[in-house]
DNA sequence: ACTATTAGTTAGTCAAACTAACTATATGAT
DNA sequence: ATCATATAGTTAGTTTGACTAACTAATAGT
């Protein structure tokens, strides 16, 4: 094996892997109920819990009024509702309803089946270098 | 360290590592000449040649109309070019331009500048899991 | 109390995706 | 050989999700 740890070469791979992966994986969101940006603002929702339109727009990287249209179609759906905060009253609590949270599972169920398929066919050794790179990815600072 | 060999788990946590990644590399998009559609059609011109435009719709996973509109940007700017087949009138062959080429080669460096900044900070042990990792992402069938 | 700031929405624009329908060319069946 | 069918690409029109600018409502800071 070429031990490659030149920081750039092993950047352009990864990057082209990471490209690859998700390509694969989109295959799959075709059937998603939901658009991926709405199941993915859904997914913050369920797993970092309620919080302020500002919040999750910057957690999906987008700007408010992005968010606010998405918020508005999963509220029209009831896969998440708002409340006025009651200390400031400006602001909106956002939080996916239990239909939500369902939803936001099957999606995502179904879009790592195809992943899940897979990882199957490779070996132990390669499993745990995949899900040690993994860790690293989500460590980067 | 946790022996992580359950290809479901592997597959959520890559899943997760590869769009957190990927969101990092799309922070200096913003700063390129040319959107994110557009660049990634000319690499596949780059990388795999002149093609048809179906086959470089196929290669993009886009329809046919979708990749003519992208096409005609592009040589628009000059970065691709379009030829009528000779063997079959229908159909025409699509090639990057030397232009083409050096701006998405440029582009390409600018994204991956970031991420190999990130690199940098981790042991060439770790590295070489990624690097390990990144091969396995892209043999994925 | 008045000004400035902040949270969110509305209006309008743009890029990129789609489907449907079109033109032009090629293929194939009788 | 001709006519029907299929294929390559484009054009037209729609939808979604992104943006900025401008707005309302509420809060915070002199």
């Amino acid at each position: 094996m070429v031990k490659t740890t030149n920081p750039a070469a092993v950047a352009e791979r990864l990057h082209a892997g990471a490209i690859r992966l998700l390509r694969r994986v989109r295959v799959a969101d075709s059937e998603a109920a939901l658009s991926a940006p709405k199941l993915s603002a859904l997914s913050v929702l369920v797993f970092a819990g309620p919080m302020s339109l500002k919040a999750l727009a910057a957690a999906e990287q987008v700007k408010p009024p992005t968010m606010s249209k998405l918020v508005a179609d999963l509220e029209a759906e009831a896969l998440a509702v708002k409340t006025v905060d009651r200390a400031d009253k400006r602001a909106v609590t956002i939080a996916a309803t239990a239909k939500g949270r369902t939803l936001m599972e099957e999606g995502r169920k179904r879009r790592l089946a195809l992943l899940t398929k897979s990882l199957r066919t490779l070996s132990a050794r390669e499993l745990q270098t995949l899900a040690a790179a993994a860790e690293l990815m989500l460590a980067l600072e």
